[in-house]
DNA sequence: GTCTATACGAAGATAGAC
DNA sequence: GTCTATCTTCGTATAGAC
């Protein structure tokens, strides 16, 4: 019994992690206020995660890009349109509800080349940038986009939903994100309708 | 002669900060640092800021985000799509001449919902993505471009360059920012030809 | 195994000597 | 006016008591 609640401990520093992140990128994340956060001890931090602040990060990076894959991956199963929808849905709903004071940890992770974020905490972010867009190129492709136009689309997708959560924040607005929903249907309509064969 | 070696050690420690900030990001950027890189006393840096940290941000803000309109201006002249690879290939050098340790400070700043980074940082943070968007947007309707249209794809424009270029810092390599090219300029040209009606 | 107490350095900012 | 020396707080990380 003691294993589920040490395992809870530690997956609430992991999701607390994610969240300060999310909000205040890596380096103004401390391990402090992180266990503090999660009622546990600083300790006990460094007794879960050998690795200190880097293995945390690391391990948030993974968690939240795993949350974020399972979402889109489920609602791709829609077709490639609803899964963008969802997509930027999702996003909205993050930056609107914390008032625009939170986005997305990967690209945090991504801007800050600071020692402690290189290795594993970047390698993390890069293979949740890899996951997200070979979900999208997938589905892309399951509905006749061929597989290098697929990719564009798919790396497009997520560079502009990454760069635009980052405007809204600096707006205050979330009209970055609104204005480029439309664009980014056209471009999956295109990309999934190469001939214009009238397909439903 | 005070005032030119004066203004010319503020400006370096400006200079200095937009660059620690494309680096590491905001946080990770020290007064003190900064100052030594400068050739400046630590004292000197709260004489010509006395805001501290976040007047010297901002500042260093808007100046990154001048530079980058100033250029982007220029080669707009020749046309939306010779500045929008020009844009490219000014953010695609920057990377790869750092070895994917630089990216752009206004996202940097974006993405850090820190004290200081709000206020003077953060509205100047929005000022660059505005100018930048707007410039954008302005050739795009000086070629035949339809006002709500222009704006849109100046929106996707910016935000996939910044999204992309974090995506590269992550993958240590310019794919990300090779693969979106292609799609952009075809959102260009669609966007200053709505009609296809064969213009120059 | 868990956590309190602490080491050690660096952060932002300032006071006061030149 | 310029800058050195310092104050205070907070950072990561650990040592050693329970």
């Amino acid at each position: 019994m003691d294993d589920g609640s040490a395992e809870h401990a530690r997956q609430k520093l992991v999701a607390g992690a994610a969240d300060m992140i999310r909000r205040r990128g890596l380096t103004a994340t401390s391990v402090r206020e992180l266990a503090k956060h999660a009622d546990a001890p600083l300790g006990s931090t460094y007794h879960y995660f050998p690795g200190g602040k880097a293995q945390l990060a690391a391990e948030a990076i993974a968690y939240s890009g795993n949350a974020t894959a399972a979402i889109l991956a489920r609602e791709l199963e829609r077709g490639p349109l609803d899964g963008l929808r969802s997509f930027l849905i999702m996003w909205r709903k993050i930056v609107v509800d914390t008032d625009f004071r939170a986005g997305c940890p990967v690209l945090a992770v991504s801007v800050e080349a600071v020692p402690e974020a290189d290795g594993p905490p970047r390698a993390a972010a890069a293979a949740a940038f890899a996951q997200w867009t070979g979900l999208l190129a997938g589905s892309l492709c399951d509905h006749g986009a061929e597989r290098a136009a697929a990719e564009r689309t798919a790396t497009l997708i997520v560079a502009a939903v990454e760069g635009s959560i980052a405007m809204c924040r600096a707006h205050r607005s979330t009209d970055p994100l609104d204005r480029i929903a439309d664009s980014l249907e056209v471009l999956v309509r295109t990309a999934t309708e190469p001939t214009r064969e009238g397909a439903s």
